[in-house]
DNA sequence: AATGCCTGCAACCGCCCCGAA
DNA sequence: TTTCGGGGCGGTTGCAGGCAT
């Protein structure tokens, strides 16, 4: 038994919207505002719409500042590091460039980002193997960019970084591994403190791209190695991160040292890793 | 010029989350 | 504490325009 819809679909008018009704839903919404109530908008700004379907014509296309296609190099780089990291978190990478809208990236990503990085795939690995071993902690970071795996992600726009924090790990006690993300702003980096995220996490010391940016399409092959924290090996699998290192050992992509699979600054958190097979 | 296919995008659907009652 | 309902979000669909044949 599904939820009572928020209106009666067979009454309201669905499909695209006319000038007239978007002039009619944006002179509203500027004199009175949306009052708090969607549902209830619609018949009081004297349309047959489905209060839903005002809300997303007026967040998506309507409101002021609103930026529609036209995505630059640098703007699609970002969305496919973002979407390496958090997955289809379209709110969040939206979130990342003022004026547009979750939708606008999620159709320019499925009309075309998709299918331009899955092309690139290969050659990105190749560009992960010009990474050098004092690179280990950027790789550290890219591995954590699993959307499979169930996790808190924390952005910080102003110091240019993100952190990443496995659940049960926040259950456990707050150790947060950053993650270093591509941001157009150029920011000094700078550490969280306990106060700003509610755990020890750092950005990294310095600007980074996400360099393992094929991290799903491997995440998928590599299946036989899992990462442990230390003092958590064993326990619930869904905090691991899985991926086949010696894969990437034998071919090139990724010089690691074990000794410092350590988030560079993530402070009392160390790694390591083991076989599955 | 006509037809069919492909692509991009606006809009809808339905689920989940969270706050209010 | 539980229930209900609205908002938010990601996935998907359907249409229109462009392009190839």
């Amino acid at each position: 038994m599904g939820r009572a819809p928020c209106c009666d679909k067979s009454s309201v008018k669905r499909g695209p919207w006319s000038p007239e009704e978007d002039a009619t839903l944006k002179s509203y919404l500027e004199k009175h505002g949306t009052g708090g109530n969607w549902i209830a908008l619609p018949p009081k700004a004297g349309l047959n719409r489905c209060g839903k379907s005002c809300r997303l014509r007026w967040l998506n296309y309507l409101r002021p500042h609103i930026k529609l296609g036209g995505f630059t190099e640098e703007e699609d780089e970002i969305i496919y590091n973002l979407y390496s990291s958090i997955g289809s978190r379209w709110s969040l990478i939206a979130a990342q460039f003022p004026g547009r809208t979750d939708n606008d990236v999620k159709n320019h990503w499925n009309t075309k980002l998709k299918k331009k990085f899955l092309a690139a795939s290969s050659s990105t690995i190749v560009t992960g193997n010009t990474i050098s071993k004092t690179s280990c902690p950027d790789q550290f970071s890219a591995f954590t960019f699993q959307p499979q795996v169930d996790q808190a992600f924390f952005l910080d726009q102003k110091r240019n970084s993100a952190c990443f924090v496995p659940n049960n790990v926040l259950d456990l006690e707050p150790a947060a591994i950053p993650v270093p993300l591509t941001m157009p702003l150029e920011t000094e980096a700078s550490s969280y403190t306990e106060s700003s995220l509610g755990s020890n996490c750092n950005t990294p010391p310095f600007k980074e791209v996400s360099v393992f940016s094929s991290a799903p399409s491997l995440a998928e092959q590599n299946s036989h190695v899992q990462w442990y924290e230390n003092g958590h090996e064993g326990e619930d699998d869904g905090v691991f991160l899985e991926f086949v290192l010696e894969d990437l050992l034998n071919h090139g992509f990724a010089s690691l040292d074990k000794s410092s699979q350590v988030a560079p600054s993530s402070g009392n958190q160390d790694c390591s890793y083991s076989s599955k097979s």
